[in-house]
DNA sequence: CTAGGGTTAG
């Protein structure tokens, strides 16, 4: 969850123009509160343990007369030194925290936008601050990404009898969706509504963006048909993310209707509309569909910007239209953007792809030297690249470079190299990574295990496949259906032909679709054990996913129906003929 | 500041 740092170096906003305090000490000599302030604000700033020797070198100072404190705290313009010494304070002289400098801290630190400070302030103090303050400190939490935080603040709010203004509740909505909670959103929501509170535009987009964050998109349009209904019209941000939910969802249809209802609205579609629009079709694998978008928008005089521009050059890279992308990369350049970060990687996945090495490493180059800092992405792409290609053992260098140079391995670079590896059938050597990572406390993902299972399953080792298969499932990990299908095949090739009817029913109870091959290999094992029952059991499934009976296998079955000789099996041979690609051949 | 987009496993 994301975190705003406490800033450290704040100005402390000054509350009333400086006044002189006079103090008459013990020794009765006139003290100025304002030099002595500021004296002791400069051994704060310059003495690192000034704590041990203040009160020692102010013998006749009283140091818990708030005026005093007060007068220090309007001279220190370094909020958490305010802190260090307001605590100090108060665990000296019998110093006993008074609301007006608590509250000029808490503010401060507020503004400071320092949460977890002020949160530790008003956890050791127990002070009471101001409604206005609270508010403001929920905010400043639900900037920070602190949404738990908020939402009890705005329950003490609540028992105060305050009513947080409008743009309070929508900065609090707006936090946590930022963090990924809407679970807070709509419990926010439902306390908005308890108190009555109308909600405005913004508040409507939070909704807005939670259902589509929720994947309920249909109830975010639902959402805003309503309001348009009573005549309010949310800004681009809502039609923005209902367009990208539906293109997300492949509801083209609804796509265009909401574009539609943006221009009669006078919302007009701009690059981010389209950026969605592009992006989501060039990952659904409408890439062709996307570029056709992308160069109508150039005619209709957009201009697509730089970000819009590496969206593309991604999609005509993944469908290895490399010509297409390099041309886009040079138009580019001619419209004056420059690529950065992200354009650069994405066309050095492309030359990788396209086992282009050589291109790949004059960018690469030419990145470092513009300034771009390798990172854990351009390592990954250069080693899927190499992975992809073959080649290993370059990819294994690259791995072993990182450390070197501060780039941190994540769990992509480790799952591209043990795919690498198993793709070899350099088992050991995928082991061994998986073990490292495992050793790293890194979080495995479902890609981790993938290939190894695969491959243990390929070379006859299924029981150390299974508890690989097992270890997933403890860590919550689901496997992919393809692992179900490796399994099955293992355990065919090993002769368990019982135990895989076994994982191949689970497959369909989960509704999971198993691979050609994994019925094939099924049916000639069942066929070779001569379990005619299951045999059809399996072909009927098979047949009902759409898939075609082989010649092989074919031949077999109808044998083997043929010389059972009973009347069964006459119903039985139409189907699979049907089925089959051998009716021709007969 | 105002909402926000794009890159790496297949």
């Amino acid at each position: 969850m994301a975190r705003a740092s406490s800033s450290i170096s704040v100005v402390l906003r000054r509350q009333s123009p400086n006044t002189h305090i006079r103090y008459l000490t013990t020794e009765t000599k006139d003290c100025d509160f304002t030099q002595v302030a500021q004296q002791i604000c400069k051994i704060i700033r310059t003495k690192p343990r000034w704590e041990n020797t203040l009160s020692s070198q102010y013998p006749s100072l009283n140091f818990s007369d708030p005026q005093f404190s007060r007068e220090v705290l309007k001279h220190q313009n370094n909020v958490l030194l305010s802190l260090r010494f307001f605590l100090w304070l108060s665990s000296h002289n019998g110093f006993s925290p008074d609301p007006i400098s608590c509250n000029a801290i808490f503010n401060a630190l507020v503004e400071a936008k320092a949460c977890s400070a002020a949160k530790s302030f008003l956890e050791s103090t127990s002070f009471s601050p101001e409604p206005a303050s609270l508010e403001s400190y929920a905010r400043c939490l639900c900037e920070g990404g602190w949404v738990e935080e908020a939402v009890d603040v705005f329950n003490r709010l609540k028992g105060a009898g305050v009513c947080p203004s409008i743009s309070t509740w929508n900065a609090a909505l707006s936090g946590c969706l930022k963090v990924g909670r809407t679970d807070n959103v709509w419990k926010l929501y439902q306390e908005m509504i308890e108190y009555g509170v109308v909600a405005d535009v913004e508040t409507v987009r939070c909704l807005i963006q939670a259902f589509c964050d929720d994947n309920d998109v249909s109830k975010g349009y639902g959402l805003l048909r309503q309001v348009l209904g009573d005549g309010i019209v949310p800004g681009n941000a809502a039609f923005n993310k209902l367009i990208s939910g539906f293109c997300k969802e492949k509801e083209y249809t609804k796509v265009s209707e909401l574009l539609h209802t943006m221009i009669t609205m006078n919302c007009v579609p701009d690059n981010f509309t389209y950026q969605e629009v592009i992006n989501w079709l060039c990952k659904k694998g409408k890439v062709s569909e996307g570029f056709r978008i992308f160069n109508d928008l150039k005619e209709r005089g957009y201009a697509p910007d730089i970000v819009m521009y590496t969206t593309m050059i991604h999609g005509l890279c993944t469908m290895g239209w490399l010509g297409g992308a390099r041309k886009l990369w040079f138009e580019m350049f001619g419209k004056g953007f420059r690529p950065n970060q992200y354009t650069y990687n994405t066309m050095i996945h492309g030359f990788c792809k396209s086992g282009d090495f050589e291109q790949a490493r004059i960018l690469y180059k030419e990145m470092c030297d513009k300034g771009y800092k390798e990172t854990t992405v351009s390592y990954n792409t250069m080693m899927t690249g190499l992975c992809l290609h073959g080649r290993t053992d370059e990819a294994y260098k690259l791995f072993k470079e990182m450390p070197q140079k501060d780039i941190v391995r994540d769990v992509i670079t480790y799952n591209t190299l043990i795919r690498g590896f198993c793709k070899e059938g350099k088992i050991v050597e995928s082991l061994n990574l998986f073990r490292e990572f495992h050793t790293l406390g890194l979080q495995p993902s479902a890609q981790s295990y993938t290939p190894l299972i695969a491959v243990l399953c390929q070379v006859g080792r299924v029981e150390e496949a299974k508890s690989l298969w097992n270890d997933m499932k403890n860590i919550g990990l689901q496997p992919i259906s393809s692992t179900h299908d490796d399994i099955i095949n293992g355990l065919c090739d090993q002769g368990d032909v019982t135990e895989g009817m076994d994982w191949f029913v689970a497959m369909l109870t989960d509704k999971l679709k198993p691979e050609q091959r994994t019925f094939s290999r099924l049916l000639s094992c069942l066929l070779h054990r001569d379990r005619l029952d299951d045999s059809l059991l399996v072909l009927d499934f098979m047949f009902t996913l759409g898939y075609v009976l082989e010649k092989g296998i074919c031949y077999s079955l109808v044998n083997q129906l043929c010389s059972k000789n009973t009347h069964f099996v006459e119903t039985c041979l139409g189907d699979i003929l049907e089925g089959s690609d051998i009716s021709t051949c007969l």
